[in-house]
DNA sequence: AACCCTCGAGGTCA
DNA sequence: CTCGAGGGTT
């Protein structure tokens, strides 16, 4: 030993202390890697914990020597106010599920199929165990770590940055000469059982309440203010993904894993390659049987294209990609008792019969409701009250009501009358032909609807009001001060509502300041907001932007609708020729504008707040953003289906036929009457090469 | 088949 | 907030 480390703090000199700053440096990271890269760790976590101390307690007398890589970053940090948002440069996905073996023949064949390979020919795919935790992006820049955060909604999600860094396995700056600009290392953040064992153990013994399974304990820690907390949780990590990158990702996905391995991070050890449908099947059941002796949660195994070049022809439908898709093990299910169903009303009036069950523990969690969706699902699967059944967690997260153990039935059970009247209001409840819902026809005077649908006006997507949620609505609907959204802002308008607030319970004068000051910043709110707060039938989030690009400002809307209502033809077609928009919605629209208390509803609205016009969506990056393509003949650098997603993904719409509305017709080798049909039209015709290149595609 | 809407359950943190 | 199912629309 040299001797440096026994020296004593205090007695460092500033040169003696850079020095040990280094040594401290290297060996805890030595130590990190035993800890994740060989599970073997050379030295006790006491000891371990020593050596962090130490490091710390260096840099507070020397903070001028705090190095970029030091392990104290993975603890050091004050408890932020809040989390941050990060933007996902490249959006986090989420995969498909296959439940059932014939759906992996089928991926493997769907991929065969779109890169129009033989039903033989060789692909190689990677396959891993699905670890159950939270999926975690890390952006290192120059090898050094400087974000972490979580999926969120896959666009963007919360900055844990201080929290990630105090994770063992997750490397403050990556191992090599030569790192690259940008690297963005995604995977899943979870914690072994046996420190969720221990973890649950010190807080019962602390009077705290215990996690429910492991997978909950890991959001909990990440999502800790406090990073010293989380840093005493020891999660774990294992990377399997990456978002931007510079330089791009070449090779393949096993390369690109050894080389995140090679760079300190942990990969899982159990990935295995594989070449077929019948290989993949006998990882899922062999990793199935290792599963109980792996010593943290899976829910599964995941399988990807190896190729990354066949990966990128593959692409994505929706939101997740068509080269991997998960394998999931069958969900874990137990046995109890429908002790009622009940009927819930919903925002549009549906009814929606939950059943209560006797309490019972499946996949680490209580579970003590299930909804049962609808008549057809009671009556198909027969479910009465004081029946025995079988619940399962689907994907391990929503329970369900799988099936009636019929011997278990008491005499005397009843088929489930499915109620024809509103419990909450007594109107006659309607099930069009058709249509699987029984829907109340109350309205505006049925209590439950209107409850639902202030909560969606208040709602995050809506005019997100921070401090009224399914807490206070109900509470301010008692009190009389609310009854259409339009009184959300007098709350705030009005001193003698904010006065009559002051009497509730639970609303101190801090609480009614804020919620003052929430509602009045969200007096101005953007057109498609306002259009999904009405909370009319089939307008979502979607729908509402549609219109709000198509009408642009607040008042063009509400007279469009009008002519709508008023069976103006003009109007009328306009709407529907909204991509997007069909006969439903139109008539909903109709519906909802034929209706006068709707409209008086929607002015009042409309006078207390701002309504911000929407700009129709600019041109765009890509030339073929907004315009309509035709294919015809055929391509030969990739099947039509690629190609139909390329134009998609750029903005274009696909046609199947020219018309004078197609803008472009690519033609491919042996094109035949489309291509006359576009000359005669006059349609622009691209060969091959010509949009490739146009589409960026070199 | 892809996409959208609606509804539901259950969890953690402030 | 996250996940998932079911049903509707295009």
């Amino acid at each position: 030993m040299s001797g440096a480390e026994d020296v004593a703090v205090d007695a460092l000199d500033e040169a003696a202390a850079a020095a040990e700053l280094a040594r401290l440096a290297a060996v805890i990271a030595r130590h990190d890697r035993l800890y994740h890269q060989e599970d073997a760790p050379a030295i006790s976590d006491a000891d371990y914990d020593a050596l962090v101390r130490r490091n710390r307690a260096i840099e507070a007398r020397f903070p001028a020597l705090v190095r970029p890589d030091s392990p104290s970053l993975r603890v050091g940090a004050a408890p932020a106010e809040a989390f941050g948002k990060v933007v996902h440069p490249v959006p986090m996905l989420s995969l498909d599920n296959a439940m059932e073996e014939a759906a992996v023949v089928e991926f493997l064949a769907r991929i065969r199929r779109f890169l129009n390979l033989t039903a033989d020919a060789p692909v190689e795919l990677l396959a891993e165990p699905k670890i159950d935790g939270l999926s975690c992006a890390l952006r290192y820049e120059a090898g050094l770590l400087v974000t972490g955060a979580t999926r969120g909604d896959g666009t963007t999600g919360e900055d844990i940055t201080a929290n990630v860094r105090t994770i063992r396995d997750i490397p403050q700056r990556l191992d090599t000469d030569d790192p690259p600009p940008v690297l963005e290392v995604r995977g899943e953040i979870f914690m072994e059982l046996e420190e969720f064992r221990k973890l649950n153990e010190r807080r019962a013994s602390e009077e705290l309440p215990v996690f429910a399974n492991p997978r909950n304990a890991a959001a909990g820690s990440v999502r800790q203010l406090d990073s010293t907390i989380t840093a005493s949780r020891r999660l774990r990590f294992f990377a399997y993904a990456w978002g931007a990158a510079e330089p791009p990702i070449t090779g393949s996905y096993h390369g690109f894993l050894e080389r995140l391995a090679a760079m300190g991070l942990r990969v899982n050890p159990l990935n295995r390659i594989c070449r077929s449908a019948e290989e993949l099947i006998a990882y899922h059941a062999e990793i199935g049987e290792r599963r109980a002796g792996l010593g943290y949660d899976i829910d599964g195994v995941v399988y990807k294209v190896d190729d990354l070049r066949l990966q990128q022809r593959l692409g994505f439908v929706g939101r997740a990609p068509r080269w991997a898709i998960a394998h999931k093990f069958p969900a874990q299910q137990a046995v109890t008792v429908v002790n009622d169903i009940v009927i819930q009303v919903g925002r549009t009036g549906a009814l929606t019969p939950v059943a209560q069950l006797e309490p019972i523990t499946v996949g680490g969690v209580v579970v003590g409701r299930a909804t049962l969706h609808n008549q057809d699902y009671i009556e198909e699967k027969d479910i009465r009250v004081g029946d025995t059944v079988v619940v399962q967690r689907a994907g391990d997260v929503i329970p369900q009501v799988v099936e009636v153990v019929t011997d278990r039935r008491p005499k005397g059970a009843m088929p489930f009358d499915f109620p024809e009247i509103c419990p909450e209001c007594g109107s006659h409840a309607v099930r069009l032909p058709g249509e699987a819902v029984r829907r109340c026809t109350g309205g505006l005077i049925c209590p439950a609807q209107v409850e639902a649908r202030l909560e969606h006006a208040v709602g995050r997507d809506a005019f997100d009001i921070e401090g009224l949620g399914k807490k206070q609505v109900p509470q301010l609907i008692e009190a009389g001060l609310l009854k259409a959204p339009a009184d959300i802002f007098r709350l705030a308008g009005d001193p003698a509502k904010a006065e009559a607030l002051a009497g509730l319970e639970g609303w101190g004068k801090k609480k009614i300041e804020n919620l003052v000051a929430a509602i009045e910043a969200r007096r101005t709110i953007p057109l498609d907001r306002f259009i999904l707060a009405l909370g009319i039938r089939f307008i979502g989030e979607a729908n509402a932007k549609l219109l709000a690009r198509h009408y642009g400002t607040l008042e063009t809307w509400r007279q469009a609708m009008l002519a709508v209502a008023g069976d103006d033809e003009d109007a009328r077609s306009e709407l529907a020729d909204i991509d997007g928009i069909g006969p439903k919605l139109v008539d909903a629209l109709a519906e909802f504008f034929r209706e006068p208390h709707n409209i008086e509803a929607l002015d009042d609205l409309a006078s207390e707040v701002t309504v911000e016009a929407v700009a129709s969506p600019a041109g765009g990056g890509s030339p073929f953003s907004g315009k309509t393509l035709v294919f015809t003949g055929s391509l030969e650098q990739m099947t039509r289906a690629e190609a139909k997603a390329l134009a998609e993904q750029l903005g274009a719409k696909v046609a199947g036929s020219v018309s004078k509305k197609t803008d472009y017709v690519v033609l491919g080798a042996d094109a035949g009457s489309k291509a006359k049909k576009a000359a005669e039209l006059g349609v622009e015709t691209l060969d091959e090469a010509k949009w490739l290149a146009m589409a960026g595609v070199s």
